[in-house]
DNA sequence: CCGATCTCAGGGAAACTGACATCT
DNA sequence: CAGATGTCAGTTACCCTGAGATCG
C-alpha cells in the first residue's frame, strides 16, 4: 500500500479523533480545492446557500446559521456584496442591523458552487457503498447533536 | 437543546465535508483541552507515542509519522527536551540528522497524556454503542486508506 | 551534482477574543 | 440600564513554502 517505508504508528492511527481529523483535511481540501477554481472559498458557499434557504437576513444571524464568527462575516460578505452576489442593506425596522439579500447574480453563483460541492462529496465518499455513506453521515449527526451547542463557534447566547 | 430560534439551514447541515469537520472540531477541542490541563498538546502526544512504539528517529522520521511538518517539529522538540522528555543527540552514522529518544520521564508523561486522550475519545463517542463505534471507525478507516497519501501532509518522496 | 536532513523565516487561512459605537 | 449588532484590531494554532547550511 503505502510506498513509503514508514508509516503512522498503530496506536496513533485508530485514535478516533485523529481519524476524523485527517479525514476532516482530506474533505476540507476537495472542497477548497473546487471552490478556489471559482475563486471561491467555502464561506462563501454557506453563506449564499443559507440565504437561498432562509431568505434575508442579518449578518449576526447568517452568523449563527452558517457558523461563521460575526467578525469574521464582515469580511465575506464584503466580498460576496463587490462580487454583486448579495446586496447589504440597513434595516428601516431595526437600524442595528444590516438586511442581506441575494440577488439574481448570487444564485446563479450559488448554483455552480452547489455543483462543486456535490462533486467533492461524491469523490470524498466514493469508496463507500450507498448505505455506508447513509450510515456514516447518520452517525455524524448523532454526535453533532449530542455534542451540540455549548460550543462557542456559533456565539449562542449561553 | 438549542434556546435559539436559529439553527443551521438543512442543505448545510446535512452536506457530509461539514458534518465531519464539525465533528472533528468538537473532537479537537475535547482532546486539546485534556491535554490543556497538563500544559501539553496534541504534537506532544503525537511524537511521544511514536517514540514509544517505533523507538529512537529523526526529525524527518517523526515527520513522517505523525504529519507534523519538519518546520514546525524543531519547536515541538525544543519543548520536549526543555520537558526533559526526549533526548537530542547528533547521529554518529549519518551526521546530517538529530536522533531523537524518549527519556523515562517522557515515558512517564506519555501514560499522562494517553489517558487524557484515551479520555476525551470516552467522551466524544459517548453517544454511540460499542457496534457504532467501531462502524465508525472502520468507516474512517476505508476512507483515510482511500485518499491515501498522494498528500503533501508528510511530504512523501514521490 | 543530486538528494536528504535540520533549521529558520516567513505567508495564508481559519478559529477565536476583546473592544467600541450604535441602536432596542 | 442590559443586551444585540456591526465593525475593527488583535492573537493563536495550523498548514505550507522557501531557502540556507550541512552532510551522504
Amino acid at each position: 500500500m503505502s510506498s513509503t517505508p514508514e508509516s503512522t504508528p498503530a496506536r496513533l492511527r485508530t485514535i478516533p479523533s485523529r481519524l476524523i481529523a485527517g479525514v476532516a483535511a482530506v474533505a476540507d481540501r476537495l472542497v477548497s480545492e473546487r471552490l478556489a477554481a471559482e475563486g471561491a472559498r467555502k464561506w462563501h458557499f454557506a453563506v449564499l446557500s443559507t440565504l437561498a434557504e432562509v431568505g434575508a437576513a442579518s449578518q449576526a444571524e447568517l452568523s449563527r446559521r452558517t457558523g461563521i464568527y460575526r467578525s469574521d462575516m464582515v469580511a465575506v460578505l464584503n466580498e460576496l456584496a463587490d462580487a454583486e452576489c448579495v446586496r447589504r442593506e440597513p434595516d428601516s425596522d431595526d437600524r442595528r442591523r444590516n438586511v442581506i439579500t441575494l440577488t439574481s447574480t448570487g444564485r446563479r453563483r450559488l448554483e455552480r458552487l452547489d455543483a462543486l460541492v456535490t462533486d467533492a462529496q461524491r469523490e470524498l465518499l466514493a469508496p463507500l457503498t450507498p448505505g455506508q455513506r447513509a450510515e456514516l453521515t447518520r452517525l455524524l449527526t448523532v454526535l453533532t447533536d449530542h455534542h451540540h451547542r455549548p460550543h462557542p463557534r456559533s456565539h449562542d447566547a449561553k
